[in-house]
DNA sequence: GCCACTACCTTGCGGTGCAAGGTAGTGGCT
DNA sequence: AGCCACTACCTTGCACCGCAAGGTAGTGGC
């Protein structure tokens, strides 16, 4: 049976991610290019602990194949399997500012209809 | 022409929601009753257009039978069908206060990832 | 009695995060 | 030479949910 109902607040940490983890990745391959194991320490690193390489390596295909950034292969530097990494196209630069904005509006909508209606009850003083 | 997947920018703002929705209604439900109608006009006064309805009713239906909120029928002030309106449990009132901080958290993290990395690389021909 | 309006709810679809598992290349150790 | 551990990449099956479209129900005007 299933068991995932529990917990919301995990939950809805996932739903979260969906609409920035694209956005997180450009981001970060727009600093320099990295490979799929850097996504997710990196966005660890940021405190986004989160994403299984499951959630990464599918969405670099879809965004590759969307044409926002490109691969070349490179051998590991620490020993073992070559590494694949990508890199920003233009479009994929155009698509970040474009996604950037968007999210700066979008967290302000969303925090002000948190802000000025949550806290609008007061009876716990 | 490709056609599919030319609207990255609207099917963000689907995924985006996806995370936020019922706080944005459990928060609008903090401040007084509403009822199905309201919600949709409620967030786009606040700038989120968005939702068709057939988003809103489910997603009340669930949080009511996750006991985040509670229902009561009442007649319609401009006559029509009666409306079912909901308010806050305490489960509800405590869930906003989580996810609010959730919410705030995340969207820090994100901001910071957006905006340390992004700007980066400013090779702009 | 019929129509228009308000309001609520359901159905099928598409997209996607996630856990788990599978594939492939490298080098150390015996 | 052979084996094993490690790095790294990719795929599969599942469950969730926003959305468009359509259906149901109650009220009042004509």
């Amino acid at each position: 049976m299933t068991m995932g109902l529990s917990s919301s607040g995990e939950q809805r940490r996932s739903q979260l991610l969906r609409g920035v983890l694209d956005l997180c990745l450009l981001s970060l391959i727009a600093e320099r290019p990295r490979y799929g194991f850097e996504f997710t320490q990196a966005l660890a690193a940021g405190g986004l602990e989160l994403i299984s390489d499951g959630s990464v390596y599918p969405l670099l295909a879809r965004m590759e194949r969307a044409g926002l950034i490109s691969s070349y292969r490179a051998p590991s530097a620490s020993g073992g399997a070559p590494r694949k990494y990508y890199r920003l196209t233009e479009d994929g630069r155009a698509e970040l500012t474009r996604g950037r904005d968007e999210w700066h509006a979008f967290a302000g909508q969303v925090g002000r209809i948190l802000d000025d209606f949550a806290s609008t009850g007061d009876d716990t003083p």
